[in-house]
DNA sequence: ATCTCGAACTTGTCAATGACAAGATCAACG
DNA sequence: CGTTGATCTTGTCATTGACAAGTTCGAGAT
């Protein structure tokens, strides 16, 4: 085995989303991802510090994925909303990490990127409607946001309808209508 | 100071969630817990079983507050939702807890009761409203869930006004258009 | 009044964890 | 070849959650 891992930084990355996926973010063990990892329990405090380090970087990278998955979707605001609730199922243990101030670095300058990147698609789709378009947009991203945490906390009864279609039916009844 | 505290479980509860609205979930101490309020690092254990045990109750007695706050409001779905957001906002250290299933034991009948009786009081208020019915519910779910968590983590521009003004701005934009 | 018994706590212990310190290995370059 | 900095390792420490076993207390039976 190389001593250089090569990919030691997006390895630890990898592995400790699967974890946060599979068993919560609160659970994750730094040492365990290491283990899986097939490096020493200090190997991860070398490339991201400490614990919150870790999960900045997360959150950093999910955020820079989000901003990538909405510009792709470029056919309005139910559209848009779709892939907000596609990439939160999906890419779930990034989501998660995404939105809990208290786990990550939050003046961390990479993540602040991430995260205007990621605001600006967003915004952009509420400009049109009429009305308040600061507070359409708002209310846009709650719906969406909200059927995506929902969904993953498994409270939705989906009743054999699939994340995408739910999500837009009830995209839909916020401007569509 | 008395061997028997009296209200043992219920003050653990408390300092709990106070300790998790101050430092977020994953960073709550039984142990710290325990001493604050003043007993040894066994007595929770007690009480709660182990950690999984204390967030059941927490979520639990998290249910039976969202309940009677939407009981207690009732004018309709602008009122209902704001009175969501503000529970989710003023008791955000349970509001957390409640919504995180690997947190809590799923299976456990008082945590499914209270979230049956809240779900109950959600789910009435969508039936008056034209089109699907289920659909609707999830909607206002969804958007006020969504503004909730987006308010807790703290990635909404308040410029100046207040979680409930905004709220009830964004509610609004659902159905009383 | 005292005995009993179960509920409500306590002390003691263990493996695992996150953070930190200090050393080892390697690659690139002068 | 020797140095230098990046990358990773071993070693250590206080803290933690879980568990085991003992202690204190109160209420009801006798």
């Amino acid at each position: 085995m190389a001593y250089h891992h090569g990919h030691l930084r997006e390895s630890l990355i990898d592995v400790a989303v699967e974890a946060i996926e599979h068993d919560g973010v609160d659970r994750l063990s730094l040492r365990d991802v290491a283990r899986t990892v097939g490096v020493s329990h200090a190997a991860s405090a070398y490339h991201f510090g400490d614990r919150k380090g870790l999960f900045t970087a997360i959150a950093t990278d999910g955020f820079q994925r989000l901003a990538v998955a909405l510009e792709a979707a470029d056919g309005g605001f139910v559209d848009a909303g779709v892939a907000y609730v596609r990439f939160a199922i999906a890419d779930r243990g990034r989501f998660e990490v995404m939105f809990r101030p208290e786990l990550v670095n939050g003046d961390d300058p990479a993540l602040l990127a991430a995260m205007a990147r990621a605001s600006a698609v967003l915004g952009a789709g509420a400009a049109e409607r009429s009305g308040d378009s600061r507070v359409n947009g708002l209310a846009a991203w709650s719906i969406v946001h909200g059927f995506s945490t929902l969904w993953n906390a498994g409270v939705i009864r989906a009743d054999g309808a699939t994340a995408d279609e739910l999500a837009s039916s009830v995209a839909a009844v916020l401007f569509e209508r």
